[in-house]
DNA sequence: TTATATGATTGATG
DNA sequence: CATCAATCATATAA
């Protein structure tokens, strides 16, 4: 008795599966769902929260997440980059660049107060490239700290809320989403840290280039050298401009007062040093007159050695007095301590 | 190109 | 701290 095989098979009702590759049925599911739909899957779900043997079956895939975690946990050993990014801090600082630390309110004056001991003030006019960038890295730098430590704020937030959220539905312990916002927090620093660095790169580049000043020179205007010149010939027995002739003269030659010193300092050496071929020019300024009458040009390189050999001679009395070797003698220059008592060193009179 | 003029920097001084 | 003296590195004249 052999059953037949080629019955023709009907028993076996085939299953109403869908072909595979059929996406349509899925398709046709998915429009099938419908607010009804939804809201029945809502309360279901509602009515499994509230049934009074989650807690019990929720806490077990919670153990045994909580044992497996451990091992994780033991990896998460953070903070190498720590004593490097203490370093970048150091150098921003030194730089002129402040974080906006955690109460920031000096935010914004951080921009224009230089920090003691880091580049020379008003040196330099002519380097206003670069010492315009360097400024505008130095505002932007906060802000940009600012920002990144908000971005990491609000995504820190998020992230908690999103695994609390998760953690009714899904085993998700505190001290996990704590792991996580640590990772984040790396993760964050890691970025801080690249900005930091390119930061620095930046600030040391262009703080070189400022110091290199010198090597862009650029020669002062004719009113500059009108101005100067005029009052070093005019007041050639004693060119030791005050503290406010030489803001004055800044003003009216559009410099700064360190060029001003600058200038003076570089015209009574170089000046002394070849008096002859400035006698022309004092002429032009001051009406022929100087402080030492000048022959011709031969005569000069024999006074000029003559000087120098005498120069620490204190021959006062004759015509090369007031300039000789020395009118270094420096007398009060007006604004400066007169009536000094003793006590007050740093007297503020402007 | 070289030579001179010139603004800025550096170290020393009192 | 202001100044001097020497020096650097560039700008300009030759």
């Amino acid at each position: 008795m052999e059953t037949p095989c080629c019955r023709p098979a009907d028993p076996r009702r085939s299953p109403p599966r869908p072909p595979p590759g059929s996406d349509t049925d899925d398709v046709l599911q998915i429009m099938a769902i419908t607010d009804q739909s939804l809201d029945e899957a809502q309360a279901r779900k509602h009515a499994l929260n509230c049934h009074q043997m989650k807690p019990a079956l929720f806490s077990v895939p919670c153990e045994i997440k909580e044992k497996a975690g451990l091992n994780i946990r033991g990896i998460l050993a953070e903070g190498p980059p720590d004593a490097q990014l203490q370093k970048l801090d150091n150098m921003l600082l030194a730089e002129g660049m402040c974080r906006p630390e955690k109460h920031r309110r000096g935010a914004q004056a951080a921009a224009g107060t230089a920090t003691p001991g880091g580049c020379p003030n008003d040196s330099g006019p002519e380097h206003s490239d670069s010492r315009a960038k360097l400024s505008q890295t130095r505002q932007i730098y906060p802000s940009e700290l600012e920002k990144h430590e908000q971005a990491c704020r609000e995504f820190a937030t998020h992230v908690t809320s999103l695994l609390q959220e998760q953690s009714r539905i899904r085993p998700v312990s505190p001290k996990e989403i704590e792991h996580v916002v640590g990772i984040l927090h790396g993760k964050f620093n890691s970025v801080l840290m690249q900005l930091k660095e390119s930061t620095c790169e930046a600030v040391m580049t262009l703080r070189s280039r400022v110091l290199d000043a010198r090597r862009k020179r650029q020669n002062f205007g004719k009113q500059a050298t009108e101005v100067l010149n005029e009052y070093f010939y005019s007041h050639v027995s004693n060119p030791y401009p005050s503290e406010e002739t030489k803001e004055e003269l800044a003003r009216k030659g559009g410099i700064t007062v360190s060029q001003v010193s600058n200038w003076f300092s570089n015209k009574r050496i170089r000046y002394k040093k070849n008096m002859g071929k400035f006698q022309e020019k004092a002429t032009t300024y001051t009406g022929s007159f100087g402080p030492f009458p000048m022959t011709s040009t031969s005569d000069t390189l024999i006074t000029l050695q003559t000087l120098a050999s005498l120069r620490p001679a204190p021959g006062e009395g004759s015509l090369l007095g007031q300039a000789r070797g020395g009118w270094q003698v420096r007398r009060m220059s007006t604004a400066s301590p007169i009536g000094d008592p003793g006590r007050v060193t740093s007297n503020a009179s402007n």
